[in-house]
DNA sequence: TGTACATCAGTGAACGCGCGTTCACTGATGTAC
DNA sequence: TGTACATCAGTGAACGCGCGTTCACTGATGTAC
């Protein structure tokens, strides 16, 4: 890693991992390309070496983290098993998982502005984690009475809207920030609740 | 307004108001006091008459962001009338409104990164916001059988989590961009169904 | 194994720029008499 | 109504700074022979 010579040996991903460490500290926007030279032992102008500039640093970053994000999601859901509502509610626990665990690419995916479908590399994998989370609302939605069952894309939005909004207001030190629950608790039994009006699980269960 | 002369006549609100604009456009990390003054017709040193510097402009945005959102959220709440199902559905309602209208102010108070508690008349204002919530929820409590009701705190932070969410991810250019369902319809029918979790809607209706 | 050479990752100096912040000032406004 | 003066909002010049970006360069690495 430390190849300390005139050649940094990696430095393309060791500047990822500098953003990565900056937007953690300082958010999407809150760091500049030199800072980011810095934090990797390196010039500015090296930087160019291996990226058109900052947003390009950034783009990156949310790429790697959306091959992450949906490695994680498809290894919660786990193909359905050992049930479609199991595995519907194990990837809500690995999405708030993700967002604790890596809060730097999560911000550079969700909060750094970047338009997704700019960058092709970035929309297909963003489009492969969004489609772990719609399967997984679409073999639940087979459990459901037919007439009654809204649209599996319309429940993957509510759960994917409910988690994010857990994330954004009560991971952090947020507006909300008394923060009455832990955020896993919040969101387990929302989504629970959620299931429940789904008539997915027992009325009072 | 425009009084065009040395003195501007109300220059604090106008620089509020060119903060609130440049932050619609360029997020609340994305633009600089120099732009707000010039925003505003005025030297960036002008600025420092009203303001200790751009965070306290920020806040001041957000001060009134949450001033507003406090009255739309009660107005919205017409003191649980007519009933707490339709009182507790119009906030719903009311909070998304509040997004789509004042987008600088939402920014401002969301997604900043300022710290509520850090000035005393935020954390004031921005409680009472809050409040009108938890009311909501606790005044829809009392409708749900004693045993197994969720504490009133978490039934409002689970709509308010998810209220954010849709505001979010589904109603700018965002990542989940392809927007499947108006923003709208996805709440109103989001939170339908996490009311029928609860018991206080019908199961099918 | 040794030498010559090509490659190319990273340097460091340079540039013009806009930033935040300060300061003594200026001139418009309001008020006392 | 008119004059003198106090107030204070906004000016404009100045400062030092770090930024993004370019460029010719340097020196480490890899490879052909």
């Amino acid at each position: 890693m430390a190849k300390a010579g005139y050649h940094h040996g990696n430095l393309r991903q060791a500047l990822v991992e500098a953003t990565l460490q900056l937007i953690t500290e300082k958010g999407p926007q809150g760091f500049t390309l030199s800072e980011a030279a810095k934090a990797a032992g390196v010039t500015p102008a090296a930087v160019y070496r291996h990226f058109a500039g900052r947003d390009d640093l950034i783009a990156e970053a949310a790429r790697q983290g959306y091959e992450i994000f949906a490695g994680l999601m498809e290894y919660a859901y786990n193909d359905g098993q050992p049930s479609a509502l199991a595995a519907f509610e194990a990837t809500g626990r690995a999405y708030l998982a993700f967002a604790r665990r890596y809060p730097g690419h999560y911000m550079a995916m969700f909060e750094s502005g970047l338009s997704v479908n700019a960058n092709p590399a970035l929309a297909a994998v963003a489009g492969r984690a969004r489609a772990v989370l719609e399967q997984a609302a679409a073999r639940l939605s087979e459990h459901m009475p037919p007439g009654r069952r809204p649209p599996a894309s319309m429940v993957s939005a509510h759960i994917w809207a409910m988690s994010h909004g857990v994330v954004e207001l009560f991971t952090r030190g947020a507006p909300g920030s008394r923060a009455p629950f832990p955020p896993e608790e919040l969101l387990e039994t929302g989504i629970g609740i959620y299931l429940r009006g789904l008539g997915l699980l027992p009325p009072d269960g």
